[in-house]
DNA sequence: AACAAAAGTGCACTTCACGCAACAACGACT
DNA sequence: AGTCGTTGTTGCGTGAAGTGCACTTTTGTT
């Protein structure tokens, strides 16, 4: 008994005789002449080594072995359909997985607006969301446990992943409405640096931005606070502690009721945010589709 | 998407590369040469218009989308894997279901045997017995309700069935060991047609069979009781109320502690216990493993 | 920098499947 | 009972699809 050539036009043809009951039916069914379905049939029987169908040029009747193998052969029919629905489902991206890594402060600014978006249009699909610092975001897109990131475009990043540049972040000066910045112009850099500075710890991209900034102004970062988290720098601030520079994408995380904001005159940097994926990978249907959709929605200001 | 023309071989060539990781292993462990597998994904993601590798000349990543459909080849292989084993232990005969029609004589006298050899033979297969009339044998046979059945070889049966001849069983005569038969002798015919007999009821292969007898003896039989079941022939008789004749192969139905059975010289008519099965139909495999276990018990005495 | 290994491609060949036409067998209708 | 139509099967030719070999290209390694 050859089983192993077996193929799935087999259980159609015989799915289509058992149906029909005439070769001549099955064969219009299946669209092809009553002589190939006639040879088909008899190799599979004869492959098999039993016998599907009685019949005569008159009547067809299914043996009991027909039968079982019809069931068998349903069973394998309904397996494919479903198994290629979910595939199709899959790639047009109405389910599956999506992981997204993003900086904090993208994710909390930036992305409730896109995939609140998303899941409306994909609601088959799980969203999750990995926030971390930057190398986190590009480690976790590199060893696919990501599959998108939203990360800061840093020379680093590009070298090793694709990134595709969204929108510039420009830094703004955050102080206590009592504090250095009570002032409503816009500051430059050098003033600031004279101010008591609440900076986000080495290792963030806000860090990574600012001791650039200070590298090309030949000045030197000599913070009063070191911190890890949003929050906790605009906690300082709030209590008059010292002023910050932070990407204004990162100020909705912020309660800004007791903070002011003050444009950064010179500066000069900006954070450029963009969407990192590995490069030479493709992306999987639902990161696909949320990369469209993030192209769509113009973020660019 | 393409999604019909997907066939077993594509399922299997998407895990073989997979599981490999190369196209060079993957090809070796399908039996073809790595052109062949690189047109066959190629084909296979053309007809998708999804690419399911990532693929340089040297490295070989497999896509989210291609873990997908991994997934679905994966299941959609074990699927025939396990169908077409299933389909291979009914074919032969580790499962499926046997139903046996039966003269209530046969089953009762010779299916017991039969049957425990055959469970012990193919444990997996479900056994139904269908007891019945000799006419609902042969209708049980030919709806398809039952897969072969045991009945008398009368003329009709020949006509309607293919017939397969297993043994000869023959009329003894019973009685009360006070009444007529007390004398441990032969009897002729003529002889007991002058006792009071206890007859089975028209529509039995046993009535049919002594009704012929009669015929061909040129006598006419005047039963003083007709019954429906061998029991209650049994029961008068053990009553003394008369004598009946019966086939061999019925006494194991009857209680012959307070019976005795004589050889009747000149009856003749013996009733040709044969298996029964539908002309032109193949018999399902549980149904010819039976068959062939029938055969092999030599029943013909 | 050169080599080796692996995937992709052009080309020729084989094999497989298909349709058409002829044939055989069975059933129905007159 | 004879005839005709229908239905499954088979012989044959054609076309497409698949396969292997040889070669190219690219990439990782020594």
């Amino acid at each position: 008994m050859e089983l192993t050539n077996t193929t799935l036009s087999d259980f159609r043809a015989v799915m289509a005789l058992i149906d029909a009951g005439t070769f001549r039916g099955a064969a219009e069914r299946l669209g092809l002449s009553p002589s190939a379905l006639s040879r088909q049939i008899t190799g599979l029987e004869t492959r098999l080594g039993v016998r599907l169908f009685d019949r005569d040029t008159r009547n067809v009747h299914t043996t009991a072995s027909g039968e079982a193998f019809g069931r068998v052969a349903r069973r394998m029919l309904y397996t494919v359909e479903d198994g290629m629905a979910e595939f199709e489902a899959y790639v047009s991206s109405r389910q599956g997985r999506l992981t997204i890594a993003g900086l904090p402060s993208v994710t909390a600014g930036l992305l409730p607006r896109l995939i609140g978006a998303f899941s409306v249009e994909h609601p088959g699909i799980d969203l999750r969301i990995l926030d971390a610092l930057s190398g986190s975001v590009l480690e976790a897109v590199e060893s696919g446990i990501a599959d998108l990131g939203f990360a800061a475009g840093t020379v680093s990043t590009r070298s090793r992943m694709h990134f595709e540049p969204l929108f510039d972040d420009e830094f703004v000066a955050i102080g206590h409405p009592d504090g250095p910045l009570a002032e409503n112009r816009g500051y430059a850099w050098a003033e600031i640096l004279e101010m008591p500075i609440i900076a986000m710890a080495e290792g963030t991209s806000v860090r990574e931005l600012i001791d650039g900034a200070c590298l090309r102004h030949g000045t030197s970062l000599s913070p009063r606070f070191e911190v890890a988290h949003l929050a906790t720098a605009g906690a300082l601030v709030s209590a008059a502690l010292g002023v910050t520079a932070l990407p204004t994408m990162t100020l909705p995380v912020l309660n800004m009721a007791s903070l002011i904001q003050r444009p950064i005159t010179d500066f000069g940097a900006k954070r450029r945010i963009g969407l990192v994926r590995r490069t030479g990978r493709t992306l999987s249907p639902p990161a696909a589709a949320f990369t469209e959709l993030v192209k769509r929605s113009r973020l660019v200001r």
